[in-house]
DNA sequence: CTTCCCTTGTTACACTATTCACAATTGGCG
DNA sequence: CGCCAATTGTGAATAGTGTAACAAGGGAAG
């Protein structure tokens, strides 16, 4: 299949192009070149091109892409025409955060239920939800079509936490705590680590 | 200097190693080999090694590596003995989550001053800080010894603030805008942005 | 219809990153 | 004191990514 020949980068790669897209399409662009997204986003043109030629041929010789076109293959490629509905494990602080970031519905991701492993929060209302016990994490992804798992735990119970999210059917994992996650083959984990990010920025912001 | 010769995607694994060490660390390990972080972090000794090797010789053959040493070098080598003072741009939701999170001090990244670019934030208290006006920013820059930008301000506004930050002499930007954002040459950004994860997992959970 | 300019898709190449494999060396044990 | 098991640091081999360059084709203008 597609997926075991495309690299992981270009996968990376084309939520961006989709952005990109979307800025332009909201200038009133109709029709663009691999070179007009590249100044977008400060990459060449030909690795954008290089990209989409994993998938197919989207664009005229001498004129570019249909920028409409080409949005709704990249939306189709990534999945992204389906709504995903995704399940929060955590509601600390940054739980609760994530519950009231407005940034995924409209992109289509939509947390439908959250849980919490302890059970002083279980029953508690967060945000619009009602806070279940783990033990209803079966009935959840089963009955809601949940496929994505969003962890937002202490490290300690991190990994715990995404065992039962797995065998419970979940296929990918949006891991906000600290810790390199073990998942089986073909479970797919991103991994958020703010502090990650900070502390390789500082190798080169030192002695300057 | 080093900085141009290591690797960046070295640079990038080395706070997974602190992490590894730490951990071990707390089981009251004394004595490491590569073997044993490679099992932590799911990655190969080698490779491990092979990072090490871009910044010194810190094993001994036959036994590996002294726990406390290799953890004292890393932080050296990525600048985290000292503390780093970071500034908030944008007291919207996330903004405000961004303040209230409790991961970055015990890393040593402090947040010392919070900005925004609506007036109609400015003076508002934002946990214990008072907000303040862009205009300020050279101030604090130069007075409080920020290096560090955090920016959550809507997609928008992000590359202004990030041109402000960065022309008043910021060195390093955290960006949580769904942007990618333009910087000049020696200025470092790192993005953290759940959506653009999300939207390349579904390429892996669709069609199963 | 021809010319000219533009931009794609792709092949070949250069560069980067990872893994392998092993000599060198360490410490423990008999 | 010498052997054995372990583990580093590294050079060479492999794998993966990004860039450059260009043939092929499209469209516009005259």
């Amino acid at each position: 299949m597609q997926s075991s020949e495309v690299p992981e980068v270009v996968v990376l790669r084309l939520p961006l192009y989709i952005r990109a897209l979307l800025q332009l399409q909201r200038e009133g662009v109709e029709v663009v070149s691999s070179q007009q997204i590249g100044e977008r986003l400060h990459m060449t043109p030909a690795q954008i091109r290089k990209d989409l030629s994993y998938f197919g041929k989207f664009g005229k010789q001498g004129r570019g892409y249909c920028l409409r076109v080409l949005l709704d293959e990249l939306r189709d490629i990534l999945g992204l025409t389906e709504d995903w509905a995704a399940c929060l494990v955590g509601v600390g602080r940054l739980g609760r955060a994530i519950i009231n970031y407005t940034g995924f519905a409209p992109e289509g991701f939509t947390i439908v239920a959250a849980f919490d492993s302890s059970e002083d929060q279980v029953g508690n209302s967060v945000g619009e939800f009602t806070v279940r016990p783990m033990r209803e994490l079966a009935d959840v992804v089963n009955n809601m079509g949940v496929s994505i798992g969003i962890v937002a735990v202490p490290s300690e119970q991190a990994q715990t936490v995404i065992d039962q999210l797995v065998d419970n059917g979940i296929k990918g994992i949006l891991n906000y705590a600290p810790i390199a996650p073990y998942v089986p083959e073909g479970i797919v984990v991103r991994n958020i680590d703010p502090v990650l990010s900070l502390q390789s920025m500082t190798f080169y912001l030192k002695d300057k």
